[in-house]
DNA sequence: GCCAACGTTGGC
DNA sequence: GCCAACGTTGGC
């Protein structure tokens, strides 16, 4: 079992939204590493939901991995903002993974707070300029989050 | 709204 | 394969 944590713009899509609809297909994903990292990701992986581009900014709760990386179809469709002509059926370029609600914390836990924490220093999401929308976590760093959130499984 | 940091594109 | 130009991200 692994630990990520993805980020969202909470205007686009919420960790509100994602309770309201339980489950939800991680498409968009339009980044090379991002997408690799999906890959990586097996049924049951947890994650840390993170809002990005809001005030404030930080991690509002927990998701699980329901499905694992399948072709994003949005790849495919002319229509979508995420359409991408270079792409093909026989060899996808993106991928996507299914996302199932787990909680909110009872602490919404800003970039700010983050910031002060010795024990996340490592983080990628606390350097300045990281723009990677997926990134792994370490245990004892999701474990230290979860407390920091104050536990609302 | 600003702008630094980053990833991607494309000419050479 | 280099790298300048460009577009995007995302904190502030």
């Amino acid at each position: 079992m692994q630990y990520w944590l993805m980020k969202s713009e909470p205007d686009v899509f919420s960790l509100d939204n994602l309770k309201q609809v339980n489950k939800e297909p991680w498409d968009g994903v339009r980044n090379y590493q991002a997408r690799n990292y999906m890959r990586e990701m097996q049924l049951g992986d947890l994650v840390l939901f993170y809002h990005s581009n809001c005030s404030p900014p930080g991690i509002a709760g927990t998701a699980t991995i329901v499905g694992t990386a399948r072709p994003d179809p949005t790849q495919f469709d002319p229509q979508s903002k995420y359409y991408d002509s270079k792409s093909n059926k026989e060899n996808p370029r993106w991928d996507l993974v299914d996302v199932e609600y787990r909680s909110h914390f009872q602490n919404f836990l800003s970039l700010a707070h983050l910031k002060t924490l010795p024990q996340l220093e490592n983080m990628p999401i606390l350097r300045k300029g990281n723009r990677l929308s997926i990134t792994p976590v370490r245990e004892q760093e999701y474990q230290f989050i979860l407390q920091q959130g104050g536990l609302s499984n």
